[in-house]
DNA sequence: TCAATATATCAACCATCGTTGAAACGTAGA
DNA sequence: TCTACGTTTCAACGATGGTTGATATATTGA
């Protein structure tokens, strides 16, 4: 369960333009992942700088990585993604089902039908 | 609907430790809101820090204001955080029901209750 | 082993952020 | 109108963040 720190190290990660589309990016290539040079390309920033937001995200833990061969395939972190949406409807709505219901309305057919 | 350049300041916003407990306070709050000096006294800021976190957290919408007597009442964007949340799923899950499914499932019971 | 590929690290720079204390502004009551 | 109160603005600072180009590391194939 994701703790305070873990969630304001999260939304800052998400904060920044370059670093929400990778996290989206990824999110769009599924479990699979993508290799960094692709998501470079795909997101439009250096390779250097790709690297540099890679390790914020990797170390907020919305990104996880392995080697294949020369490349490294990043991958969302499903899990901790999860958590996050939690933790903002959960302790953000605390008590107050106006903020997240909407949210969760409007979702439902999207999100619940595969469950 | 949320673009990606709200979403990113949305984030931005919420990626720092005090201002995320002061929009937590203010979700606690209610749609009556607080005043700004019982919010730096929760949150535990100075007066002009508050100042200048409130600043920042209703330029990217998340908190509204109005003037009652001497006080400043502020209280949280309800509409816009639910928006928040909805980017964060919708988008972000692109396709993708294993990141917000989880999540959905979990607060079922929490938040569709009373929608 | 050598060259080529893919990615990460380093050093440096400029911009932005978070905090502080002092001062200004608006409001209410004597 | 004067004074107290609540909040914001201002100027300054040290710290952190994002970007760049050059360099280093790991992997593969010839």
């Amino acid at each position: 369960m994701m703790d305070e720190r873990q969630a304001v190290a999260a939304f800052a990660a998400l904060g920044q333009e370059h670093r929400l589309r990778i996290v989206r990016q990824l999110v769009t290539a599924g479990p699979e992942g993508m290799a960094a040079g692709m998501l470079a390309e795909a997101v439009g920033v250096s390779g250097t700088n790709l690297s540099f937001h890679l390790k914020e995200l990797s170390h907020s833990g919305l990104v996880t990585s392995r080697r294949e061969g020369r490349s490294i395939i990043y991958s969302a972190a499903y899990p901790d993604l999860s958590e996050l949406i939690q933790f903002l409807m959960r302790d953000c709505c605390q008590g107050r089902p106006e903020v997240c219901a909407p949210a969760v309305a409007a979702l439902a057919a999207c999100c619940t039908e595969t469950a």
